[in-house]
RNA sequence: GUGUUCGUAGCUCAGCAGGAUAGAGCAACGGCCUUCUAAGCCGUGGGUCGGGGGUUCGAAUCCCUUCGAGCACACCA
């Protein structure tokens, strides 16, 4: 139960229909347009059992409901194979009211308290994160923002993947240097994979150096770890600008030397689904889940016992399960998809819950793929910069020197707009679509876009400056206007649409919301003038803009998107 | 090769637990600033929903097949 208007036409209807409140529910629609109805019931799946054409239904149920004659409803029409409702629209503009004043806009009990643990982002510490990478850190704040807006106690993870090949490649190559910036490090990384295809020594070099440090060697342990931190703190420092933080950070290398890889392989030893191979690699058995029909099979440890990866994470993933229970989300690319799967499996194996896994596609360029090789690589921090230049010079287009000088405007307001674009500019494309990244889309503030989302919101704060709006229960009443209505059942309609995304964490559903929102705002800020009004009308509009200005920040910021006072 | 995700307007994307005329934005063209921010509003043009089968009263939505793209597939993490 999550809409006002499906749960009254549910309530109504389980009256008259002998079936569950919830099945009908389930049923309802809304009409492609509003002269058609508030809400549609489709006859058709009756049309079996009752043995009539469903329009006959319609027709019957509309007479039978009128006989009834409930207060919520001010027409029922049959129309077609539907049933459609009209809802009584004072009875429904009183619970708005109440519902606003309220603040329980937001009903949402199941997830009040509910602890959740969210892993995002994990770059590997190796260079500065390009637009692709970003996707998740941005899918992953906004998972942790939504839940924590409906209540739960959210713990963002970091995992780093701090001893890999590709660690141990730059700690060779910078272990002789002295002060190394972040900066530098890319560069760097690039040089040595290209030095790594043309001389097979390195190679050997490489592994040499990623044994030392797993058999315990200090001194190869620092060069590694000086490496990483120089690496975590540079990209930290980029998303935190970016608006996005973690609780905790996590070492893999915390994995290597610990006893949980032991303990975690003899309880999957007790599975019988463990084995050595002919190398005496121990391998886990994923048969009977049929993930990858041809290679089953998944290596948890060299042949010398040395833990994998996989191995390592299962262990991180029942250490957050353990640490806190209800919820355990991490946040993958599509090139882990298999390898989620995988893992999930494991954790069946050992008798713990799946993580939740929340899938993404890549970001692609207009002329094919990112390749930090070739150089065809977006950068987040370049993109940011860009972005932000962009943002100040279409400010000072648009609102002359006096206005451009004002220091929120130098400062603030150009990183608002300019975060706020790059953000919705990826999420709203849904998760699992490959996203054709171009500049030019990101530095559209026109449209469908989130410059056009904090312009209306900043327009309603520009009305309600110096206003002491204060409706009452009366005055909501005086919302007569077609398109006031549309509005408010706009309003009535935003946790249906929160509630939907904590469990598919797709945020293109509340982008698209809010622009919707925002549209409808428009056309009747441009249709209903709310100053001038007089008495209630003027009370209520000035509500109602304020409702509308609500729910617009909430969703921002559940995006991660600011909502300036100004613009 | 096997598996998996996707293919909708010139471009970027919604819509897909089947349902009432397929929606936005950008780009193009034409209107609207002496009333609350024109980063706005109104309008015009633009679509074999990749192709082909099937299921159904009804398919962009479900199934099969084919083409195209992304991703993965035992000692990388």
């Amino acid at each position: 139960m999550k809409y006002l208007l499906f749960d009254i036409v549910a309530g109504e209807l389980a009256k008259t229909l002998d079936f569950p409140v919830g099945d009908i529910h389930a049923r309802l629609e809304q009409p492609p347009s509003s002269d058609m109805g508030d809400v549609a019931f489709p006859c058709f799946f009756l049309a079996k059992e009752y043995k009539k054409a469903p329009p006959k239904i319609a027709e019957e149920l509309q007479e039978k409901l009128s006989a009834a004659g409930s207060q919520m409803f001010s027409e029922i029409r049959g129309a077609g194979g539907y049933l459609n409702f009209f809802l009584a629209k004072d009875k429904v503009l009183k619970l708005f009211y109440d519902i606003a004043i309220g603040d329980l806009l937001i009903d949402d009990s199941e997830h009040q308290g509910q602890s959740v643990t969210i892993e995002h982002t994990s770059v590997n510490p190796n260079a500065s994160p390009h637009i692709g990478r970003a996707r998740n850190a941005m899918i992953g704040d906004a998972s942790v923002r939504l839940l924590r807006y409906l209540g739960c106690d959210v713990t963002v993870h970091y995992f780093v993947n701090d001893i890999g090949k590709q660690i141990a490649l730059l700690a060779y190559c910078t272990k002789d240097k002295g002060e190394i910036s972040f900066n530098e490090l890319l560069s760097l990384y690039v040089a040595a994979n290209e030095e790594l295809k043309s001389n097979p020594e390195l190679e050997k070099e490489v592994f040499e150096i990623l044994n030392r440090m797993e058999s315990g060697d200090q001194k190869v342990f620092a060069d590694f770890a000086r490496i990483v931190d120089i690496c975590i703190k540079g990209q930290t420092a980029i998303f935190n600008e970016f608006g996005i933080y973690y609780d905790i950070f996590d070492y893999e290398s915390r994995y290597v030397q610990s006893g949980r890889t032991a303990e975690v392989l003899s309880l999957l030893e007790q599975t019988g689904r463990l084995f050595a191979d002919e190398e005496g690699r121990l391998i886990l058995n994923l048969e009977e889940f049929q993930i990858n029909p041809e290679n089953p099979y998944l290596p948890l440890t060299r042949k010398d016992k040395t833990s994998l990866y996989p191995l390592r994470d299962i262990c991180y993933n029942i250490d957050k399960v353990n640490e806190k229970s209800a919820r355990n989300i991490v946040v993958l690319g599509e090139d882990q998809r298999l390898y989620g799967r995988q893992i999930n499996a494991a954790l069946t194996l050992l008798g713990y819950d799946e993580a939740e896994i929340i899938n993404y596609s890549f970001v692609l360029l207009p002329d094919g793929k990112m390749s930090t090789r070739a150089g065809q690589v977006v950068l987040l921090e370049d993109l940011m910069r860009d972005t932000v230049e962009f943002a100040r010079q279409t400010i000072a287009e648009h609102r002359g020197p006096a206005e451009t000088s004002r220091p929120d405007n130098v400062e603030s307001l150009p990183k608002q707009l300019a975060y706020g674009a790059i953000k919705y500019s990826i999420l709203k494309c849904g998760n699992e679509k490959n996203v054709i990244f171009d500049r030019e889309t990101a530095l559209n503030f026109q449209g469908d876009t989130s410059v056009y989302i904090q312009y209306s919101y900043a327009r309603i704060q520009s009305l309600l400056r110096g206003e002491k709006e204060s409706g009452s229960s009366n005055a909501i009443t005086s919302l007569t206007h077609p398109l006031e209505w549309e509005v408010i059942k706009k309003l009535l309609s935003f946790h249906q649409v929160l509630a939907v995304i904590s469990q598919d964490f797709n945020f293109v559903t509340l982008c698209a919301y809010l622009y919707e929102l925002c549209q409808l705002f428009s056309r009747w800020y441009k249709e209903c003038t709310i100053k001038n009004a007089a008495g209630d009308v003027k009370l209520a509009r000035l509500f109602l803009a304020a409702e509308v200005a609500k729910v617009i920040k909430d969703g921002l910021g559940i995006l991660g998107i600011e909502a300036p006072e100004r613009i």
